[in-house]
DNA sequence: TACCAGGAGAGCG
DNA sequence: CGCTCTCATGGT
């Protein structure tokens, strides 16, 4: 029967840090309810004692798309112990228990990250905005994260009033190569993580930190370890205090010492480094 | 005002 | 490899 809410039965979840993590650009906070978008769903997610209550616009015969986007399955307590027992990672845990991470729609999260380079958050949402309410399907409540095809058939000038600068090309060959075929982003779920990772390296505006957001936040690579300005800073901070490390040094670092969920690890510094700042 | 933001790519020694 | 510069745009 379908119906439009539900009780998902889930334990350690922080779906406030989780959402406002920087995975996902489309959630808003009003109150305790988060309202987004998951793929032709528009649902708020509201925390509750035994779980995350979710309610959509539209009713469903399954919550599946949730808890596959949610991860709501995931054991995170197994995951938490695969992490180096070291002074910064219990501190990284210990300030936000819960965080987790999503598991995205592949296009909705490349062409998101495409616009996130030398951007701040606010501001990624911002032009992710713009372009779902131009370019995406109108759906109750809000839009579609528009297709690769609706995309493509777009111009670089109508890309850039939706205030994305110099990432307007990237995008642009981006969506015109996905619609074409000439990418098949669901044959990369069949490859390694380096090939998959190489693969979206042919993109333009596609480099290390972002394909690694893509292989993470949308494909489940968990060993895809994303070293943006903040994470950098922190594995400089707090692994190398006293000495510079170079970024090579860095990268070599990431890839040895955060196990094999080495990706959630990394959300966790990147989480605490943000946090502590502010 | 000047500076900087979840980067990538090109040019240079 | 390692460094520097540039690319738009908006916020502080």
């Amino acid at each position: 029967m379908a119906v439009t809410e539900t009780l998902l039965r889930v334990r350690d979840y922080d779906l406030a840090a989780t959402l406002d993590s920087g995975q996902a650009f489309r959630w808003r906070r009003t109150d305790n309810t988060w309202q987004g978008v998951v793929g032709c769903h528009f649902v708020r997610l509201t925390p509750a004692a035994d779980g995350i209550h979710a309610a959509v616009a539209a009713p469903v015969e399954s919550w599946d798309w949730l808890r596959y986007f949610l991860q709501a399955d995931t054991d995170l307590g197994a995951i938490l112990k695969t992490f180096p027992d070291d002074a910064p990672m219990r501190a990284a845990v210990a300030a936000c228990p819960g965080l987790r991470l999503l598991r995205q729609d592949p296009w909705e999260c490349l062409a998101s990250f495409l616009l996130s380079a030398t951007k701040q958050i606010v501001q990624i949402r911002q032009i992710v905005a713009h372009l779902c309410e131009r370019f995406g399907e109108p759906m109750q409540h809000d839009f579609a994260f528009p297709t690769p095809h609706r995309l493509a058939a777009a111009s670089e000038a109508e890309l850039r009033a939706c205030k994305m600068g110099f990432r307007a090309p990237s995008l642009l060959q981006a969506a015109r190569r996905i619609s074409n075929g000439q990418l098949d982003l669901e044959r990369l779920r069949t490859l390694d993580y380096a090939a998959a990772r190489a693969e979206l390296m042919t993109l333009r505006g596609v480099g290390g930190k972002i394909a690694d957001c893509v292989l993470l936040f949308a494909y489940g690579f968990d060993t895809a370890f994303p070293v943006d300005v903040w994470v950098e800073r922190a594995l400089q901070e707090l692994y190398f205090p006293h000495r510079r490390a170079s970024a090579k040094r860095l990268r070599h670092f990431a890839a040895t010492h955060f196990g094999p969920h080495a990706g959630y690890a990394q959300q966790y510094l990147f989480h605490y480094m943000r946090t502590k700042i502010k």
